[in-house]
DNA sequence: CTTCTACTGAAACAGTCGTGTCAGTAGGAG
DNA sequence: CTCCTACTGACACGACTGTTTCAGTAGAAG
């Protein structure tokens, strides 16, 4: 039994998502037990007692930020069709303004998991990968599904995908990171 | 007169370098002055000495790094022409083995300068995004550097290097995003 | 009422952090 | 020799870290 809350009990729940709007805007990496407590009106004492210790709360926050994140994509996986609609359709999410500070999380998070593979943040990029390879695979063609020449091509997808987020981050232009994007969705469209 | 060294004095150079490698391997994000000076045979108090604070410390290894990425990508600026030329190059560059500490570093780098975008950190991301599309669009046709287009085009060049390169730290599977950045380069010919 | 569970406050633990203080030592220049 | 510059060791300061201990309190269940 490897479920340590089957019910993650009401407090709980309503600590972790004040925590998670606090990671939100001030990040993961120098989180302290005793700023967050103070800022959500908690104790220490509480968020101990609640995950255990800190490595708790950070992997609670992690697969809180993960829900969002998708929660947000999960109308690819039965709306869309192709991957050239994919990554145009994910290209205007990532680029709104609001998903910010979501996606800011999500970089240091998954830049955290490579330097440290042990600990709260072990296998967060590898996972992620995954997931969105999943995702876009599921939004290619069957055909294109199984073969080396698909992944491939949602490989590509997905890196063209994060790096323009990268670049969204640091820089914040939408325009030009769209128009790219834009390229690449016609450049996909006509190879594949 | 913003110089505050001149010539950085060979005992300082060489307690860096070591300091460098050391935060090669063990990432700067939790760096602190005791270990790092306990590893490479010195002692705290001649860090500070040497550096002023931590932050000096931090900077002139970020400063060291970028020495090490800008010498290693100069070649582009030079010999290689067409933006699929380069594109190529560098993504094998990317793909070798040894590379993969520098490569980690430089992700925690960006990510730590997106969330914390004051202290050492400061404008890391903005910079290294500026001096990448600097090098590509040295290697473009000169009739598509000053273009909306040619922007547009080595923006997605850039993302899918650097989501490339994510893909490549989190999994590994350098055959896998060499295909898909092989893709990428066959449409950047077949586009441009 | 009692009893149990869920939660909480106050205080302290040992440890690490960056930094400062005070005192040196080694070596070259005069 | 003296003097100066570059560097270094030992140690302590105050702040902050995750964590623990002890002692509760509120509310539902019996």
């Amino acid at each position: 039994m490897p479920a340590p809350e089957p019910t993650p009990s009401a407090r709980k729940t309503e600590l972790l998502e004040a925590a998670y709007a606090y990671a939100l805007e001030h990040g993961l990496a120098d989180l302290s037990l005793r700023p967050v407590a103070a800022a959500i009106g908690s104790s220490p004492r509480v968020l101990m007692f609640l995950f255990g210790n800190k490595d708790g709360l950070v992997k609670a926050l992690l697969a809180r930020a993960r829900v969002d994140e998708l929660a947000l994509i999960e109308p690819l996986h039965s709306s869309i069709t192709g991957l050239p609609e994919a990554v145009s359709h994910v290209c205007t999410w990532l680029a709104a303004e609001e998903r910010r500070p979501l996606l800011r999380l999500w970089a240091e998070a998954y830049a955290r998991s490579l330097v440290e593979p042990d600990g709260a943040w072990a296998g967060f990029a590898e996972s992620t990968v995954n997931d969105w390879l999943g995702v876009l695979a599921s939004c290619q063609p069957e055909r294109e599904r199984t073969t080396a020449h698909g992944l491939a091509l949602r490989t590509l997808a997905l890196a063209t995908l994060r790096g323009a987020l990268l670049d969204l981050l640091a820089t914040g232009d939408a325009a030009r990171v769209t128009a790219a994007v834009e390229l690449q969705v016609a450049a996909l469209r006509s190879q594949c």
